[in-house]
DNA sequence: CTGAAAGCGCTTACAG
DNA sequence: CTGAAAGCGCTTACAG
């Protein structure tokens, strides 16, 4: 590594600029108890070495260390990655460097990514949860996408029974009896609240409930354990003649599946799917799906954080529920 | 913030376990030096106090931070996402934490992100460039996807030119002697290569090369740019029969132009693309493609940088190219 | 095998 | 308005 230069500390820049380091570290800092030339000089002398101030000695000294730590079932779901960045470019702004860890949905992972974030003095964590937490974090924490209601200094999460409402109602509207789900198992609130909030509606719709039309795929919602439950609606007796998939990795596997029993969609089966799959104009055929709203998701958890970062507060943890939007497409029937 | 206790740090263990913190540090770090009976007691103490080291502290004082940073255009993009996820699991296992940086593909904001991540001290730095790099960097740098050749301590890219190479000899295969390229503005290497590769391949097919049949969509390589130059394709005189967009993105875009002008794809205008879109055999029509391969790509780079670090090598940039290859789909006539 | 001391690069009362 | 001193929480020669 020889041939890379050494960073400049500020002892540099004050040396180089003929004042104590203490004064350096005021000018730099725009304190106003420096003189106005002071204040010049020290930054022009700064800028000239390209000297960048160390933020990990900064951090030990002030014990804050402007890291907020991020934990997501897998950043490379585009759902993840959008709520990410959109808490990203808020916390940035707000002078938080971010950290992302993946947890591929094992609790055992985000225990450790937890371990690893802290050991890094992270001022607060974004969790999206699968399960790891226990409850024993010594900062902030703001829940988001799966909820651990009453923890935490805050809980966001998009309307999942009021999505499903609207999804089972639009299908009702087109005169379906018989709709089937394809969720997820229950592990956590996410897939609970969409299990639960379809069962209301059809409740609501006026449709007698089937236990048979409800199926799991795999806790991970792949597509293959959508293709798997959807087969199975499909090889009932009387098998539904719609069906509302949990998520968009879901309803690509029921697309699938209906491909594959050579049903069509919407003329034989009609779909909808909460999630809207990227670039689902382009899916055969078209997908009617809720829209998604995880920039906003990622956001309003970061402000949430900086908002107890900067209060301090620990208030009762706000639970924020982001309302949720039909995107009507042909594999409901429309059109 | 009261109800959240202080961090233990490394003095509270000493004092409990009654040693001192030169001693508790070894212990901690299973220094050989340390008699097993101690080590024994320094460690349960730790344990039953909570303590976790503080890396901030470490950091300093090892004048190592064990921070990488990874600067991609965009981390919502699935190749970027996928990538970086390569490259954090490996990056992970050798002790390293990530610090993941989007710059929305302008040279500003990758200048900036850059300056945050040598703020921080990072040992090394992971650079999808969109052309912000001024060739300052104090730490090493390994490129990926987009190349400066010679700089950096690596470099690792896909084989554009033979991809390109697959794509137009497999159309010519099919018969077509019109092909016509929708790609981006050649600012980088990634958007250059793949331009390069489609006139040579064309050439090798011993086609006539036709300026009109090259297009360029924006430099986000959005499917908006990828709809606009496709329609300028089909607008031309004698329209090329077949089409190669340089990205999944680009595909999209001419799927939307070529359904908007109501030509069937393959029957009227044959499609393939390079990166692989996700879910591509839900596309209607499924699009021949070249596989992704992001992970590997992001694995390479993350060891490339390994390299470096540990053997504090500076030799010749190592320039990777990933082999590519061809997934059949319907798009292209095949079947 | 263990401890006292110095120091990583900052910030911030405190004194002048 | 400026400086000397202490300290954030670690690690690591150095001495014993």
């Amino acid at each position: 590594m020889t041939t890379i230069a050494r960073h400049p500390t500020l002892a540099d820049v004050a040396k180089e600029a003929g004042v104590s380091p203490s004064t350096a570290s005021r000018a730099l800092r725009n304190d106003a108890a420096v003189r106005a030339a002071t204040k010049r000089r020290v930054r022009e002398t700064a800028r000239r070495l390209g000297y960048e101030p160390n933020r990990l000695a900064r951090s030990l000294r002030t014990r804050s260390s402007s890291f907020v730590g991020v934990i997501v079932p897998d950043i490379a779901i585009g759902f993840y990655a959008r709520a990410v960045k959109g808490a990203q470019d808020m916390l940035e702004r707000a002078g938080y460097q971010v950290l992302v860890m993946n947890t591929e949905r094992e609790g055992r992972r985000e225990v450790e990514a937890l371990r690893t974030l802290l050991a890094h003095r992270v001022d607060g964590v974004l969790l999206a949860t699968s399960g790891g937490f226990d409850g024993s974090e010594r900062v902030p924490v703001v829940f988001f996408d799966n909820l651990v209601p009453g923890s935490g200094v805050g809980n966001v999460a998009r309307a999942n029974r009021d999505g499903m409402a609207i999804l089972v109602s639009h299908l009702a509207g087109h005169g379906h009896q018989r709709i089937g789900f394809v969720g997820a198992p229950s592990l956590l609130t996410s897939a609970m609240e969409r299990l639960e909030g379809f069962q209301a509606s059809v409740a609501a719709a006026g449709l007698p409930f089937r236990s048979e039309y409800v199926r799991l795929g795999d806790e991970v919602w792949s597509p293959a354990g959508g293709e798997r439950a959807t087969r199975e609606l499909l090889d009932l007796e009387e098998p539904p003649t719609a069906i509302v998939t949990a998520s968009d990795t879901l309803a690509f596997g029921a697309i699938e599946a209906l491909r594959a029993r050579g049903r069509r969609i919407p003329e034989d089966v009609a779909l909808v799917s909460f999630d809207d799959p990227l670039f689902g104009d382009l899916l055969d055929p078209p997908v009617t799906a809720l829209a998604r709203n995880e920039r906003e998701l990622g956001e309003l958890a970061a402000s949430l954080l900086l908002h107890a970062l900067q209060t301090g507060a620990r208030a009762a943890p706000a639970e924020v529920r982001l309302p949720v939007e039909l995107i009507v497409r042909r594999s409901c029937g429309c059109n």
